[in-house]
DNA sequence: CTGAAAGCGCTTACAG
DNA sequence: CTGAAAGCGCTTACAG
């Protein structure tokens, strides 16, 4: 079952290939009777002729590939709600995004060179080395980052995370803070941000630095970590995420310790059995809409050639408060 | 800013592009000193030349990629975990897996093309059209499905998640069984086919059909549900998955029934939440090492042409008991 | 042991 | 208005 190419239509349809060309891609400046165009696109259809894209890369050096490299960490609902959103921005400029689990299986550099994408996305810093190879291949490299950071088009900046934490729980009077921070070693990077920003908030209101646990997610970890901050005189616990948050929800339950009159708790991303638990649970949510059409505006600046627009990272958090707090 | 060719690495060290292809690849068959091997290999670290993936393709009609396609319904965290596995499996036949979020936003015709991979997996079924043109262009098109399917490779028998629901919490002793639907209309070909399951395994046992209602993942919408449930004497609900099986459980909080000795409540995934609910949730857990192992199997025998292996659903399923019921 | 040449399928100057 | 030809970068029979 030979593939059906150019030359296949060119002569089902009378034609050469230069006019099959130029009639399949609409080719402005050339002038072809309406005729002969329904020809070829009547003879194309007949055979299924659709082109080459490998041919097609070959020639022009581009696909409309967009390729998406995530992070060694676990993909989370509003990393998924950003894949989404991006793929439907994208679409609209004809552009396909396909998304690589890089849990580092594989060389980044073979993966973009089989690509051949119009642009990477990572969500995820990637190595100076890849980074370079692929801007000199004249592949737009776009990274989103955990702060800000002036090479990023896109930045959750997740000191502030803790910081809202931080500022929520103070601001209701909390004067000694406990931190909850993941036991997942992969979520290393995002932890220590968010820490540094709850303690970056009770220094600057001249509070003690905050009690850290590390919790795995269940509940004889939790009711340990629960244990060492209600001697320390804790009051409030910033975890490092709503599952977290859940978890000493869950310790503070089994230590018969009432929350939020004895522990406040509050989370971050308002997952849904957030707002299901018992009491509901106060978290920092991120706006994942927002998150994408700002990726998906620097996209097509970068291939537009046009400049950088300027992140905007302002109202992607916000407190959502409930009863745990 | 030009691309490094072969033929760049070939004037480099002296030799033809046949030479520095042959090296490069290991090609079998033919015989060149060692000498000349490590000049070519020398010269092509220092251009920094790797093969235009777009050209290889072109010649040899393939490439190494698999394509995997989402279909329209939320990404959980079943299958994120199948999707890392099947990267990591397929990583070691110098495949990589590129996954496209395939909310139908563009042509899944355009998308194979432009990608020309080696295989496509689909996470969902296709469309005849989709899947005879794949197939007349020589791409092996795996399929997983959500029940008992002679064409696919993989499928977790989703009926058998309702019969395996509905089977524990009869052999507690319930006899009038309720079940909670997902308000998301995207599981809609999951949800009928689990309640499918409960229905049947209540057929079977000779108790009647169960009390169906749609929850929400709110604390209102789940106590109306528990309300009703409640009224029409059901002590047992089986839930689409665990969030409603959280949200359920709420409900019956709202509504100071005792879980589960009012109300047993069994969900599915056996997602991190329900292990810290409370009481913490019975569940059906799905194995996704497992799956993913079946799929990277099926991959790789299909590209080696061997005959597709059996597929093996049997241990995926396990129902894990906590004290929601 | 190594090289000149063909060809994968496409697009696009260039020439009629 | 349409066609012959070059060339994208690679691999591989084929010829030395």
């Amino acid at each position: 079952m030979a593939r059906v190419t150019s030359a296949d239509v060119a002569r089902e349809s009378g034609v050469s290939r230069t006019t099959v060309s130029y009639v399949l891609n609409d080719t402005a400046g050339v002038t072809i009777s309406a005729d002969t165009r329904q020809r070829v696109r009547d003879a194309a259809d007949r055979l299924g002729y659709s082109p080459s894209a490998a041919a097609r890369a070959l020639r022009s050096g581009r696909s409309d590939l967009v390729l998406c490299v995530l992070p060694n960490w676990p993909v989370g609902p509003v990393l998924d709600t950003v894949l989404d959103e991006l793929t439907r921005e994208l679409a609209e400029r004809q552009l396909s995004v396909l998304v690589h689990h890089g849990r580092g299986a594989r060389p980044l550099a073979e993966l973009w060179r089989a690509v051949t994408p119009r642009a990477v996305v990572g969500f995820t810093e990637f190595g100076a080395q890849d980074a370079d190879a692929m801007r000199r291949a004249g592949i737009p490299v776009l990274s989103t980052s955990l702060d800000d950071d002036p090479r990023a088009v896109f930045a959750v900046p997740q000191t502030r995370v803790g910081q809202l934490q931080a500022e929520h729980l103070a601001d209701a009077g909390h004067v000694r803070l406990g931190w909850a921070g993941p036991a997942e070693p992969r979520l290393a990077d995002f932890a220590e941000r968010r820490l540094a920003g709850v303690r970056a908030e009770c220094a600057w209101r001249g509070m003690a630095p905050p009690v850290v646990q590390e919790v795995d997610l269940d509940v004889r970890s939790a009711t340990d970590a629960v244990r060492t901050w209600h001697t320390a005189g804790v009051t409030a616990v910033a975890a490092y995420n709503d599952e977290v948050a859940l978890a000493v929800l869950a310790g503070a339950r089994a230590r018969g310790l009432a929350v939020p009159d004895d522990l406040a708790v509050i989370g971050v991303d308002d997952v849904h059995a957030g707002r299901l638990s018992d009491p509901p649970l106060t978290t920092v949510a991120q706006d994942a809409r927002v998150q994408a059409r700002s990726i998906a505006t620097a996209v097509v600046a970068a291939l537009d050639d046009l400049p950088r627009p300027d992140p905007e990272p302002g109202d992607v958090l916000r407190v959502v408060v409930r009863r745990s707090t």
